[in-house]
DNA sequence: CTATTAGATGTTTTT
DNA sequence: CATCTAATAG
């Protein structure tokens, strides 16, 4: 049953809250997740059915945590529906796909099988060329995707944030117009569309009845970081009813490059006249010390809603501002700590490394390394965008969708002879004409020269046909597990001829191939793993090789809402806070500047900044290219003040700042001395 | 004409 | 490491 003795008034207030919209501003540390279970717990000790209360976070993990937290003092909590947006969004169109007029097996593309139709289409829209530079595919796809979660005209986006590619307006407006074609073609969804779909089924007479009855509460977390497209959703849910509650704090929005917008938090009370306001100010997370930093950052910021964190727990030391020479050095320094608070009782996973950018640390995971200090890293390259990775979820995605282009695409190309013209060719023969996929599945490629594999280079024919068969028995076999062997099977000489270190990738199938035995179908076992992918690299391994301790490195994106005893910022200079591409315009400026305010919210008691002042153009170069960086223009002499300030060797800056050493490569040769 | 290779070059943040 | 370029091999 409900109990809330823990809580303290404001969050009791927020909990018990009898009905209609409620917006709680909880700042950073301030019981947000407790709170939220709280609520939880006490809707359905007031008799409210878990299966209809929905429960929309930002991350999965948010969403996992959650809802153990609760089942924890509530059992029913774990019927409730919970996921991110997408998450829910896919269960919902995949449940009405036929009024959507989709095919229930549908792909669903990640970023990065988005941004390869992109490509493929940039390239037949003749862009491939080097007469100008247009923009590249991962650019597209973020101007496609910003356009469409903000909601605004492409031609508003471009000017805004992509002014260096307003000239190719025109020529974008058509290539986004065939990419939506495309995808129609190939029978496939972007993530970005799980939205537009979901709100279309909301926004439905019939549909959208139906789905907006199905709950009774909707709850959202982290709401500052929500578009123009989920805030549709929300309203649209609950065009209704009125039960709804958001949690977020408008000073940690730091999603706007995927067009979120703290605005909407801020306009709640107008999307939902009678919301009632809770506002969360007593930090239970931090020491003041800790707090003080954090507000006098955030003082810097001149809109939004002014909070100022005050510490419940007593005492605590002042943060250190390490000014150091290089990241070699500051790898250093954070190993020496970390060791040395471990010394001290604190485990290392009470420890964290954050940083603005996955290679921050680099240089440190080298030290690591070489300390035998075990680490897991968040965030930063990720297991599905691994090569060998795509390729076998391109075929299992083959198993269920034989229209889909792009992965027989990216399989052919994995046999040896192939490139893009062979495979678009042999593509087109599978897709249109009489291959299996165009008859229906018989098997009809023979290896002459009428089939669908004529374009193929002779010794490529054979192993091209072995994976036809795996594919057409995997099609007929029901067992996910199964299935995904038969594919994996298919896939190991192809594996082993294209890859050098063909050994380890294959380890790597092979936990997929475990993994998907666990699912009911690979159609959605392909679909959740791209929701939901591994966080770290380890996820998947399971939890590994390591000692049962081990220390977190993590972007501060991926360290959101998360806390450790101890934390340590890298790189806290100007050029990565704010990050140099990032600095443009105010708006710009002012995400950054949340984004250190997050990274160091995360912090208990003992926080660690580091601004090495020297440091290198190229850091996985052979080059000795480097810059002087100075402090991040956020650590005013006002922020400075509030840290001890510590400064190691050599720590001089030039007077004329920015210095770019020359490329220079010393050789070193006997060579003469053999002449 | 097409595929493969080597070498140079540039990079945010994530569902 | 992925992507683009230029050069080479088929």
């Amino acid at each position: 049953m409900f109990d809330g003795s823990g809580l303290n008034p404001e969050q009791l207030a927020a909990a018990t809250h009898p009905g209609g919209p409620l917006l709680v501003l909880a700042g950073a540390g301030t019981g947000k997740t407790t709170t939220l279970c709280a609520r939880v717990e006490w809707l359905l000790g007031e008799g409210v059915a878990p299966e209809r209360i929905l429960l929309l976070t930002f991350t999965r993990r948010a969403a996992r945590e959650m809802l153990q937290r609760a089942a924890g003092r509530a059992p029913a909590a774990k019927r409730i529906v919970g996921g991110t947006f997408h998450a829910v969004a896919h269960r919902a169109v995949r449940a009405h796909a036929a009024s959507l007029g989709l095919d229930p097996g549908f792909t669903l593309l990640d970023a990065g099988d988005a941004a390869d139709v992109l490509d493929l289409l940039r390239s037949e829209h003749g862009h491939d060329g080097s007469r100008r530079r247009f923009p590249r595919k991962h650019t597209l796809a973020d101007i496609y995707s910003r356009t469409v979660n903000a909601q605004r005209p492409l031609g508003e986006i471009l000017d805004k944030r992509f002014p260096w590619c307003a000239e190719w307006a025109d020529e974008l407006s058509a290539l986004f117009r065939a990419y939506g074609a495309r995808k129609k073609a190939l029978g496939a969804l972007d993530l970005d569309d799980l939205l537009l779909h979901w709100r279309a089924l909301c926004r439905d007479e019939v549909v959208g009845a139906r789905l907006s009855d199905a709950f009774d509460h909707v709850l959202v977390d982290e709401y500052q970081d929500v578009n123009g497209l989920q805030v549709d959703i929300v309203r649209a849910l609950r065009s209704r009813r009125r039960d709804v509650t958001v949690v977020g704090d408008d000073f940690q929005a730091i999603y706007g490059f995927r067009s979120a917008d703290a605005r909407h938090i801020l306009d709640f009370p107008r999307h939902f006249p009678d919301a009632h306001v809770v506002t969360l100010e007593r930090n239970y997370r931090s020491t003041q010390p800790v707090l003080d930093v954090a507000n006098a950052v955030a003082a810097q910021d001149t809109g939004g809603f002014r909070k100022v964190l005050r510490a419940q727990r007593a005492g605590g030391e002042r943060p250190r501002l390490v000014f150091c020479r290089d990241a070699s050095e500051e790898a250093a320094l954070v190993c020496d700590a970390v060791l040395a608070a471990r010394e001290e009782g604190a485990l290392l996973r009470e420890q964290a490394v954050l940083m603005r950018t996955g290679h921050d640390s680099d240089v440190l995971e080298l030290e690591l390394a070489r300390r035998r200090i075990p680490f897991v890293k968040y965030g930063g390259l990720r297991y599905l965008e691994a090569a060998h990775v795509k390729d076998f979820l391109a075929l299992l995605r083959l198993a269920d969708n034989p229209r889909d282009e792009l992965s027989w695409f990216r399989v052919l190309q994995l046999l040896d002879g192939v490139g893009p013209a062979r495979a678009r060719r042999t593509v087109n023969r599978l897709v249109t004409g009489d291959g299996p996929v165009g008859a229906g599945g018989q098997t009809s490629w023979a290896l002459g020269d009428a089939g669908p594999l004529a374009e193929l280079p002779a010794a490529a024919r054979e192993p091209a046909a072995g994976v036809l068969t795996a594919l057409e028995a995997a099609r007929g076999e029901p067992r996910a597990g199964r299935r995904a062997e038969l594919l994996r099977a298919a896939l190991d000489p192809l594996v082993r001829a294209h890859y050098p270190d063909a050994e380890v990738r294959l380890h790597d199938l092979d936990a997929l191939t475990g993994a998907a035995a666990e699912a009911a179908d690979l159609t959605t076992f392909v679909s959740e793993l791209l929701l939901d992918p591994p966080a770290s690299t380890q996820d998947f391994a399971g939890e590994p090789l390591l000692d049962d301790d081990w220390l977190v490195l993590s972007t501060v994106h991926s360290a959101k809402g998360l806390e450790w005893q101890a934390v340590h910022l890298l790189a806290v200079y100007d050029g990565n806070f704010p990050a140099c591409m990032s600095a443009g315009s105010r708006e710009e400026i002012a995400e950054e500047r949340r984004l250190l305010y997050v990274g160091l919210t995360r912090a208990r008691r003992s926080l660690h900044v580091y601004v090495p002042t020297r440091y290198h153009h190229r850091p996985a170069g052979r080059d000795d290219a480097h810059g002087y960086g100075r402090p991040s223009r956020f650590l005013t002499d006002e922020v400075q003040a509030l840290f001890d300030v510590v400064r190691t060797g050599v720590d001089a800056v030039p007077p004329f700042g920015e210095v770019s050493a020359s490329r220079r490569r010393i050789e070193v040769s006997v060579d003469e001395l053999f002449a």
